[in-house]
DNA sequence: GCGACTGACTTTGAT
DNA sequence: AGTCAGTCGC
């Protein structure tokens, strides 16, 4: 529906700053969109998409807009449609996974599957990666096969199929064998007309790159592309949208969206390169920052800036604030003993603000790890505070979720042995690990899938008493539903299925307290059914899409990892654990040393960028890490902030009752100045009875407490790698021997 | 085939 | 310390 051109400014662009502005009405040729924390950059986003179908420029068939999370697609998809005054039909806006599953239904057959394949899910995958291991006859104990679906999955993000993995890119891993594992992984995948998630990437490349007919044809349908997160791009998605987006006639009209600064997947896969590359890439790119700040104050945003200024190669951007309230609290600093401490005093801290008046659903914990929510979930609870953990297990990721799912993936598609293993003694029917193996021996000497294996076995009377009456009524139940679903649809058969094979009575006859819950998750799970026309439909959800982001506007305050809070805002966020070997992660340093250490401290920006109004940094001296007590240094990050943002508070046990009564929310004691004044190169673990860390020569004779007198063959960080009379070598914190000699 | 025991591990986690 | 998976023995 073409516009007026002479209709001066639509109401949809009146009120968005000079930059933004800019950002949505370029819309010819390559543009990059250099996005700071709070810039409005989804707003952007979902505007320039509107325009582009309000000027008349494109369909919204012709759209090609991509996110990395289905709630991202999903609130793209609603104010989209805000804007346009009607719920927009037919576009290709979907998660990177979620647009290849739907180009690779109708290609499916280049890479030798067909249109009707099933998604994988991790359970599966390793299951799977297990299975082709075992004739390899590895020690598993020295190659996991989760590294090595890491590995594989590492490969897939790089865009490498087996046949382009090349010897430098190839591993020792699994003493040489892990190509060629991958490459049986990908053949039996084949087989079972099935991909993993990698692979809705990986065969799409390999499609467009090898049928110059389906590039074209995608050539033809898109004539804009919107990519979400630009600096969370792998290779291979890079690959596709590069394919989709470079044409030999004509300009790229794509336009990325991202901030090299929040870039912290690099873990999965993520090349900041990709962002930090763009203009290379697609020559005469333009590119606009968007720099105005609508979330945070002043204060914040100059504390998150000095601390991001210490990143190298970025691509620079200034965050203007553009609050009224411009000022605004200084970031704090807290300093406490230990983690109890710390707890106490951001549940302290909450009930004070809540007292104030303000919403608990305004205030975010946020942390490095996921475990560090223990103490402050048991603070919480003891003085009464409402929270929510976000993140965490998700609700298809259940054990009896994913049971059920198998149940009808069998149901759909009797084919699917991944599905039909995990169900075949579930309900125990005393058809256990030995008896499926015999049905794999069998089933591979005939072809065909497993339930097949089992059906002629039963005929030719090969399976004999329990697990013969066990398995018969199995594939009766099967047979039972499958009737019902052309009868009765999809919700009446899969309970049937359900009942049937027992799996709903084993939850009844529990009486773990789990249980009931379960039950009521199964019952959930039937009602989602029901909002499919299709098994296969409600499938395909689930498999893609599925995410209980339950949009609850409770008054909780939100617990969540760092990672998790990117995209989030609050007004208050506290954030603990600001400890060297905490955060910055000794673990993540350790394995990548410096472009590390830089993505740690994204993440502190990130976590930083998330308040309106009030950030809170904690950090504790002494903190127990698994079974033991360590000292530990406050944060490099913390001495990174300007000293002019910050303001150091802090309490010890001692002065706490003071705190209540004091205006501040944070009294300020005597025992309290634990900012680092100029940062130690090596912690000093600051405890009188555990032995300094200091030099310990190769060499030397040490005593350990448990393993008596060694000797110090390696010394790596603050571990000894130690030699010991009776005990050979092992590896030990160095704060545990005693230096003999 | 199932339950008990041992031992290894413990960052971040969308699709 | 606690969990979870994998192995061992009945």
């Amino acid at each position: 529906m073409p516009q007026d051109p002479l209709i001066p400014t639509p109401e949809y662009l009146s009120r968005l700053n000079p930059e933004q502005r800019r950002a949505i009405e370029t819309t010819e040729g390559p543009l990059l969109i250099l996005a700071g924390a709070g810039t409005g950059k989804t707003r952007v986003l979902t505007t320039r998409f509107a325009h582009l179908l309000l000027t008349g420029r494109a369909y919204p068939s012709q759209i090609l807009a991509v996110t990395f999370t289905n709630k991202a697609a999903r609130e793209m998809r609603e104010r989209v449609g805000a804007i346009l005054g009607e719920p927009a039909e037919g576009l290709w806006l979907g998660t990177f996974h979620a647009i290849c599953a739907r180009m690779l239904r109708r290609h499916a057959e280049y890479v030798g599957l067909t249109s009707g394949f099933n998604i994988l899910d991790t359970d599966d995958q390793l299951r799977l990666l297990k299975q082709i291991m075992e004739p390899f006859r590895l020690d598993t104990k020295r190659w996991p096969p989760n590294q090595l679906m890491g590995i594989i999955q590492r490969w897939k993000d790089r865009g490498l199929t087996p046949d382009r993995v090349t010897p430098a890119e190839d591993t020792d891993f699994a003493n040489g064998h892990a190509l060629a594992i991958y490459r049986a992984y990908q053949l039996r995948l084949r087989e079972l007309n099935t991909c993993d998630f990698g692979d809705l990437m990986l065969h799409m490349v390999e499609i467009l790159r090898s049928q110059p007919n389906v590039l074209a044809q995608y050539h033809r349908i898109f004539r804009y592309i919107l990519v979400d997160e630009y600096q969370d791009t792998n290779t291979v998605q890079y690959l596709w949208l590069r394919l989709l987006a470079k044409r030999e006639h004509g300009p790229s009209n794509i336009a990325c969206v991202g901030d090299d600064d929040q870039s912290i997947y690099s873990w999965r896969g993520a090349e900041v390169e990709n962002i930090l590359r763009f203009e290379k890439d697609f020559p005469g790119a333009a590119v606009v920052r968007l720099e105005q700040n609508y979330r945070s104050t002043a204060q914040i945003l100059a504390a998150a800036a000095g601390l991001i200024a210490h990143n190298e190669g970025r691509l620079g951007k200034t965050l203007r604030p553009g609050r009224e309230d411009a000022q605004g609290e200084k970031v704090q600093i807290i300093g406490v003993r230990d983690s109890d401490e710390e707890a106490r005093i951001v549940g302290g801290a909450i009930e004070r603000l809540q007292a104030d008046g303000h919403p608990l659903s305004e205030m975010a914990i946020l942390m490095r790890a996921g475990f560090q929510t223990r103490p402050f979930e048991e603070r919480l609870m003891t003085i009464g505070v409402p929270y929510r953990i976000v993140g965490g297990l998700r609700f298809y990721e259940r054990a009896e979720i994913r049971d059920c799912l198998a149940y009808m993936r069998v149901l759909s598609q009797p084919s699917d042995d991944l599905a039909f293993e995990r169900i075949i003694n579930v309900p125990k029917r005393g058809v256990g690990a030995v008896a499926v193996q015999k049905l794999h021996g069998l089933a591979r000497t005939l072809p065909g899938p497993l339930t097949a294996a089992v059906l002629t076995q039963i005929e030719q009377g090969t399976l004999k008493g329990k697990s013969k009456e066990a398995l018969t009524s199995l594939m009766e139940a099967f047979q039972r539903a499958k009737a019902t679903l052309e009868t009765e649809g999809q919700v009446v058969a899969v309970e049937q299925l359900l009942e049937d094979s027992g799996y709903l009575q084993m939850w009844r006859d529990d009486r773990s307290v789990e249980a009931p819950g379960r039950l009521d998750n199964i019952r959930e799970l039937l009602r989602a059914i029901g909002e499919f026309a299709t098994l296969e439909g409600f499938l395909e959800h689930v498999a893609l899409v599925m995410d209980t982001e339950s949009e609850t506007t409770d008054d909780k305050v939100s617990l969540m990892t760092l990672h998790g809070s990117k995209g989030l805002e609050f007004d208050t966020v506290f954030l603990p654990g600001w400890e060297e070997g905490v955060f910055p992660s000794q673990r993540s340093l350790d394995e990548g040393g410096n472009r590390a250490l830089e993505e740690e401290r994204r993440l502190a920006y990130v976590g930083l960028t998330r308040a309106r109004l009030r950030a809170i940094v904690v950090h504790a001296a002494s903190r127990r890490i698994y079974a033991n007590w360590q000292a530990s240094m406050p944060s490099r990050f913390i001495e990174e902030i300007p000293s002019e943002y910050v303001q150091i508070g802090g309490q010890s046990v001692e002065s706490r009752r003071q705190a209540a009564a004091a205006p501040s929310m944070f009294a300020s004691g005597p025992f309290t100045s634990t900012r680092p004044s100029g940062m130690p190169q090596t912690p000093r673990p600051r405890i009188t009875d555990v032995q300094p860390q200091a030099n310990v020569p190769v060499g030397a004779t040490v005593f350990h407490q448990k393993f008596g007198e060694g000797t110090v063959i390696a010394v790596d960080g603050s571990r000894l790698e130690i030699n010991f009379e009776n005990g050979g070598i092992k590896r030990v914190m160095a704060n545990f021997v005693e230096i003999r000699s």
